[in-house]
DNA sequence: TGCTTTTATGCAAGCGCTTACATTAACCTT
DNA sequence: AAGGTTAATGTAAGCGCTTGCATAAAAGCA
């Protein structure tokens, strides 16, 4: 077989063994068709008869373009990050490019640092969850001439375009199901919103729901709680220990739900009869929850797709992406109900 | 500010700017104790006054090395990888290296084009799951000198080194205590077998608890079913239409155990008075489902974290990977009762 | 057939960085 | 203080590829 350290063929060797420029081997490479097709067989055949790949460095350096898109997200232990990123890379793959991906642990700083290595990594564009960030990075990305593209949220007047949802929009669709059923004794369950402008819209879209109710939103009762069902539990216990006369709870995402939804039946409520528990994102466990979860649908899917298209095209023909506003739905499913009789 | 397509300041501009040679720069970046800390302040401040970063191509070929691990994963839908993947990406950023991404959703060719894409993208070293693969795409790998690692399964007589567990093993665990329990008339929903070695060999362990049990292991009823809680459900209805007798079935995964769970009921079957059902993996669902289900825990963090750990030793002091088995055990829950009676 | 246009190829100059080697400055020894 | 080390810096040769420009070959036209 080969022996353990040759030297990888060069298309400087691809040359030499089929008779060609490097020139003419290049180009066979990268526009078959301005190559005469003898010619280009014979580049072929060298190439494959020497098992040559282009050396990435020497190609990235040449053509200033690493057809690798960097995607930060918060975490990939949550389902619902992780499946918007697999269509995203679905979606890069068929164009060609790869993925390079960061987490950031929802911290800030971790964020900026994963700018920062994508870029130098190469990454020919980003794409960034929410539009909370510190305009330090900002100006990093801008400055770097690199296009970046915000999903997750949407907001038509942030620096950077986004294409996803309107958090506000999506919970105060919920707040106003909730408070259709006639409740007024409200509590929320979110992670922390420092930092994570998703959790505040969301707190937000209750408070506006409750205010055109002409409720009070400073009574809505909140306890931020990490990523978690152990979280969500404890969240729960201690947002009834707190406001024991709450009859319906939002919670920012379905983990916390499920883990709310559980410390309610350890407590001795029934959902939805004693009291209501909400979700958001509305991942498999919404279904499967006991009784399975009222939640917010998030188009996750759709986002990750897009945002590789949209980054795929500014990348491609210069197409400054459009803010995008995704629908999101509310799906009534057992835990929620009408609120008890006082 | 900065016009809009100034060219990028080079480590030439930096030099100048500070009075030295490029080469003292690079050392500077580099090997910081190479050089005079009067010097080094010279260098940083010029790099900090041009907002310099260093061009990524150029270094890459320059160094031959791109700092970044390429991971091949069947699914990041699938939340035991995307976890998996989580910690051996935390674990990669601990020691400066990068991830980069493909999936090949079960698919033999996917994977096999994968590996070319991310190989040419220059990804200094791999990680695969599974042993299932072409000899072809083995060769490719062994002859581009990059490092590999298997994980997800563990066996050391592979041509490429592997840490995780064996699921045959595993498998056989939880069929001997599914045994235990009285159970004769055993059915498995499992993961297409073709090309996927973790799945096979699970079977294979339940085959060989029985034969030890001196039952004819071709007695197991056996439907493949894509991932997916609906694809549980429909391979459960269609297993106990071919086994109507069938007292315990077993999963490839939680996902397909939640489905099947679930099927159980809406077929008016109590779980596990009238039929248990076990699972794989232990994520989170598996702790929801009602009943809660019996599974296997698989130590996916730990697989992705020494992963990137022996990755990162190979390519730094060269440190041939040892194969690993890491340790699995059934967890008891709600979904596993002793056998009916007949 | 001779001349112009088109098409295919080759030449060679970088791209921005690292690094072996050469050189110079600084520091010990005795 | 002279010779010998060691530390700090500079010089310059690539790394492997792309691409503008020059050139040669083929094709079209009258």
């Amino acid at each position: 077989m080969t022996s353990e350290n040759r030297p990888a063929p060069t298309l400087h060797d691809v040359a030499a063994h089929a008779g060609v420029s490097t020139a003419t081997v290049s180009r066979a490479l990268n526009f078959p068709d301005k190559v005469a097709p003898k010619t280009r067989e014979l580049v072929e055949s060298a190439i494959s008869q020497l098992g040559y790949t282009p050396n990435f460095g020497a190609r990235v350096m040449a053509a200033r373009r690493t057809h690798t898109i960097g995607a930060i997200i918060p975490t990939m232990d949550n389902a619902i990050f992780a499946r918007g990123l697999q269509a995203f890379q679905d979606e890069l793959r068929a164009h060609g490019y790869t993925m390079l991906v960061a987490t950031c642990g929802y911290m800030a700083g971790a964020e900026a640092e994963a700018i920062r290595t994508l870029i130098a990594r190469g990454a020919d564009a980003l794409l960034l969850i929410g539009h909370a960030r510190d305009a330090e990075s900002l100006r990093f990305v801008a400055a770097q001439n690199v296009p970046a593209l915000v999903t997750w949220a949407y907001d038509p007047d942030a620096t950077l375009p986004s294409v996803g949802f309107d958090n506000v929009a999506a919970m105060r669709a919920m707040a106003d199901a909730v408070l259709a059923e006639g409740h007024r004794q409200l509590g929320l369950i979110t992670a922390p919103t420092a930092g994570n402008d998703r959790a505040a819209g969301r707190q937000q879209g209750i408070r506006d729901a409750m205010a055109a109710e002409n409720l009070d939103p400073a009574l809505l009762e909140v306890v931020e709680a990490p990523y978690g069902i152990e979280n969500g539990a404890h969240a729960f216990a201690r947002l009834m220990r707190r406001a024991p006369q709450t009859t319906a709870v939002f919670c920012g995402n379905d983990v916390l739900a499920v883990g709310a939804l559980r410390q309610a039946r350890a407590m001795g409520l029934r959902v939805p009869e004693d009291i209501s528990i909400t979700g958001f994102d509305d991942i498999e466990l919404a279904e499967i929850a006991e009784p399975p979860l009222t939640t917010v649908h998030v188009p996750h899917r759709d986002m990750g797709r897009m945002a590789a298209q949209m980054l795929v095209a500014r990348l491609e023909n210069g197409v400054i992406p459009k803010p995008t506003d995704l629908p999101t739905r509310v799906v009534r499913r057992g835990s929620l109900g009408p609120a008890p009789h006082a």
